[in-house]
DNA sequence: CCTTCCGTTAGGCTC
DNA sequence: GAGCCTAGCGGAAGG
């Protein structure tokens, strides 16, 4: 078995905790919330965070982020964890512990994520066309007027200003309304309003509308289509760099 | 120790399941990702839910959410586990398991959240003067004008129409752009512009610049307070049904 | 520090 | 099912 020594052990050894058992939790902090006697999964991580799972559901029904102070004790023969934070207060009091177990785990590898808004800008900084032919991006891009940034500014071949929207999944009117208001923005700086474009893989059916009453312009543009321009301007570089 | 068979089992009966171990994991779906060889933390529940924990973090580094399908395997002498959903597949390569273990938990306790918005909205549907002196909600609130559901909707003592937007942390451009779309789409059907207030417990400095620039008001109005009203309010409901 | 915005956001609610 | 919004959002990036 073991004592509440061993797991005052395993917290102050930076281990990661694993408990199961029957408890209930009250937080209080931004918010405040109260859940009931039950059985759930309870893990504290090394860097202080910690979280409570019920029995289904993706995500912990409570926890405190990394960096969240731990204390340990125990009162009527409960197992009581509180997790305290900036103004933020977390406790578990276990009447039933089921399981406990811990471990020192390692692991250093890099994750990689792709398909991400990052990797369309990248691709369309690229290659400009596929936004439309003859688009150019502005080299300086870190465009914050007033409220805040645009994803890519650039000019048309008539030489008029485009603000690019980029999103990776449908756009909706909070996205046409995000670009709105930085066409608003740069409006009254340049004095002219530039053209607005939002590239998506979609567009729902109540942005659609707004679109066309606002003069934004709709470009598909999916991420796979920009990992694969990506994916064909690495390979050139490569290939470049052998020769 | 345990066998292949005991995790389908386990899964079979839709226990919970708790594996650490050295893993690989692969995600592509909505995006796609690589993580290389670590140590995790892998939990999967009896929704179908699956979550791969890294030693530090909040987050689960890869995920599916409930309903996905599992499918354990072995190849190469590594436990793989794949969990499928409509367009998305997460594959956990265990090259080595540190431990294995399946419960059954019971947990039917109900979760209780306070201070959220919508409690914000009742506590204002109560005592409207929490937003100001003769404010009266429109009593039919489901207001979507084209761009979005107001919080609340109703007219000032002057007759004059006013749009409230609540927000239970500080208010940011955002809120404030989102509470103008509303403006801006009642303006057009009304063909007079309401008031619009924003009411939340605090408001940053880059949201006050466009409040002063575009005639929106702030109300402070905290979570506490609003809890507060609902609490007395269900003190005299009560004091009224026991006369 | 403040501000902004992405996310495999998830989850809920309404039409 | 489609669309929209909240969240104790968390987290990162930029000024």
């Amino acid at each position: 078995m073991f004592s509440i020594d061993d797991i005052r052990e395993a917290v102050k050894r930076k281990s990661m905790l694993i408990i199961v058992g029957r408890c209930r939790v009250e937080y209080e902090g931004r918010a405040a919330s109260h859940l009931g006697e039950g059985e759930r999964l309870v893990i504290i991580k090394e860097d202080g965070s910690i979280l409570v799972h019920r029995p289904v559901g993706y995500e912990p029904v409570n926890w405190n982020p990394p960096n969240s102070k731990l204390d340990i004790s125990e009162e009527d023969g409960e197992l009581v964890i509180t997790s305290m934070r900036s103004g933020e207060r977390l406790e578990i009091r276990l009447s039933e512990i089921k399981h406990f177990a811990s471990f020192d785990l390692v692991d250093d590898a890099e994750f990689e994520m792709y398909a991400s808004e990052a990797e369309m800008k990248k691709a369309v900084l690229a290659d400009p066309s596929l936004i439309e032919d003859g688009f150019k991006p502005v080299e300086d891009e870190r465009q914050a007027f007033g409220s805040g940034r645009i994803d890519i500014f650039g000019v048309d071949l008539s030489g008029r200003f485009v603000i690019v929207e980029l999103k990776r999944k449908e756009a909706n009117t909070q996205d046409i309304n995000q670009l709105l208001s930085y066409v608003e923005s740069l409006e009254r700086e340049l004095g002219s309003r530039p053209r607005a474009i939002i590239a998506a893989p979609s567009i729902s059916r109540q942005a659609t509308k707004i679109v066309a009453q606002a003069g934004v312009e709709f470009r598909c543009l999916t991420p796979r289509r920009c990992m694969e321009v990506l994916r064909r301007k690495k390979g050139l570089d490569a290939f470049l760099k052998e020769r």
